[in-house]
DNA sequence: ATATGTGATGTTATGTTATTACATTCTTGC
DNA sequence: GCAAGAATGTAATAACATAACATCACATAT
């Protein structure tokens, strides 16, 4: 059984027809880009779509790409809506494709430099743009 | 002299005209309000702003903040064209200030975790969130 | 069983950010 | 002058996101 599939319970209706999108896909799916594909299961505007993806992203089910403007499922057994700083992404600039990472040596450096300015970090966005082995090898 | 100044005899009127909107704001822009601010100067398109942000990004004059759709001046000498992955910016939710910092214990950790899944690194893209000392402390 | 509160949903309209396409003007080197 | 390339002007449209308001579904207290 799936990550997915065991929270699924807990899910409504539409989240649980937006998680389905983002987990069956291949890489990050753009809002619009959900909502297109779930019209025939009813979807008729962008605010179902985007009301499930808060609720999902506050579940952390599934992480928001700022760079991309896009929206993918957790990669990981689950992220929970506790650890926002501690994840990064790697995107592929060629073939779209999104790695997440999560890494606690990063997250000491990053805590050390917002405590060097005192800052109190709520969140961290960290994306890695380039090119993926697959692609960098081709 | 400010940087901003030394480097203008390089850049074109919009450039310029950008680029101080940018310089004198105590924060970051979106391009629309950059716009409204030049409307006195004649401009009157989008496209005239997004053409000139895209080439003072492109200097290292200007950087873009990809979880806000903003743009804000360089707080550095200069950033150049070629350290794209150096910098990373603490954004306050609260105030909406800006702190800019480059640190290479950050980039070396970053160049590090791209090489164990060897991925080929152009672009990092590090946006702290959370509060800046002044606003947590008020 | 009814009332009421809460969260989810539906729907329309609108706001915000960014790009495409094409015409014109401004430089710069020859 | 004049050709090549960069910058600009303008209109239209695409892409991303939210506001405002009505309705529905369900839990639970009376």
């Amino acid at each position: 059984m799936s990550k997915y599939e065991a929270s699924n319970t807990d899910l409504t209706k539409n989240q649980s027809l937006v998680m389905g999108a983002l987990s069956q896909a291949d890489g990050p799916l753009s809002a619009y880009t959900i909502l297109d594909e779930l019209r025939e299961h009813g979807f008729r505007a962008p605010l179902q779509v985007y009301r499930a993806l808060e609720k999902l992203v506050e579940y952390g089910l599934v992480h928001r790409l700022e760079s991309l403007n896009a929206f993918v499922a957790c990669q990981h057994t689950s992220c929970g809506g506790d650890r926002k700083e501690n994840v990064l992404f790697a995107i592929c600039e060629k073939c779209g494709s999104v790695q997440e990472l999560a890494n606690d040596r990063l997250l000491d450096v990053v805590k050390s430099l917002a405590s060097d300015i005192e800052f109190t970090l709520t969140e961290s966005v960290i994306e890695l743009r380039g090119l993926c082995a697959t692609c960098k090898s081709n």
